[in-house]
DNA sequence: CTTTCACATCAGCGTTGACTGACACCAGCC
DNA sequence: GGCTGGTGTCAGTCAACGCTGATGTGAAAG
């Protein structure tokens, strides 16, 4: 049995989309999705600097998009897949959502 | 047959979730996915001024996220459902890699 | 214990981007 | 034709955000 409201999707978050638009964090997104990395690795791997670098993994962290581990003087940062899970899913009802108002030329009336 | 770097994911375009990261511009995409509206509509259901929902539907449109159709003095917008569709798959290939590297531990060792 | 290295935090600067008001345009209605 | 209402465009203003350099902390190496 579904919800009362049957047409209504859930939306993805601002917030996590305002978090992933930018292009260095994006940039990290991609590379941890492949393998857990430390600031190290990220420095090399993208070419900012460290200061940069490590307030973006704040936001990210403070987003709960990536996980910490610190490793001796090292912190290996790991991508959590269901925050990523629950965007892709979000989009998916979105775009279910939109095929069918687009199929069936579902539009309001002018008023 | 898959190309051949099989580690390699198709990021989400930067852009585009830069275009959907606005409140507003997701707003109107949420609403848009369940019915086709005029710019009319969008003012009573968001209470944002016209012009400022005629600026965000000109982002909208410049990035391919939802196509115009006159008809009369009103103008009806319209999602594209591809553009979603495309979102939600290369979110849910970067959440399959993360949940493999994640369920896997594959780090890469300090240097 | 001192030094070195990895990483985080802070204040400052520059740029981008969202919102607004004024104006122009086009399609119907009188 | 004149008028009204729906939309798009433009210039200006202000807040938010990303980048940087300096500084602090904590852990390993010597």
């Amino acid at each position: 049995m579904m919800t009362s409201a049957s047409t209504e999707v859930s939306p993805p978050d601002a917030d996590l989309l305002r978090v992933l638009a930018d292009p260095l964090r994006l940039r990290i997104v991609t590379l941890l999705a492949r393998e857990t990395l430390c600031t190290t690795h990220l420095v090399e791997e993208t070419g900012a600097r460290q200061t940069n670098l490590s307030n973006h993994l704040r936001v990210l962290r403070e987003a709960g998009v990536v996980e910490t581990a610190p490793c001796g003087r090292f912190t290996y940062y790991t991508l959590r897949p269901d925050v990523l899970a629950a965007l892709a899913g979000s989009f998916t009802e979105l775009a279910e959502a939109a095929r069918t108002t687009y199929e069936n030329d579902r539009k309001r009336p002018c008023p």
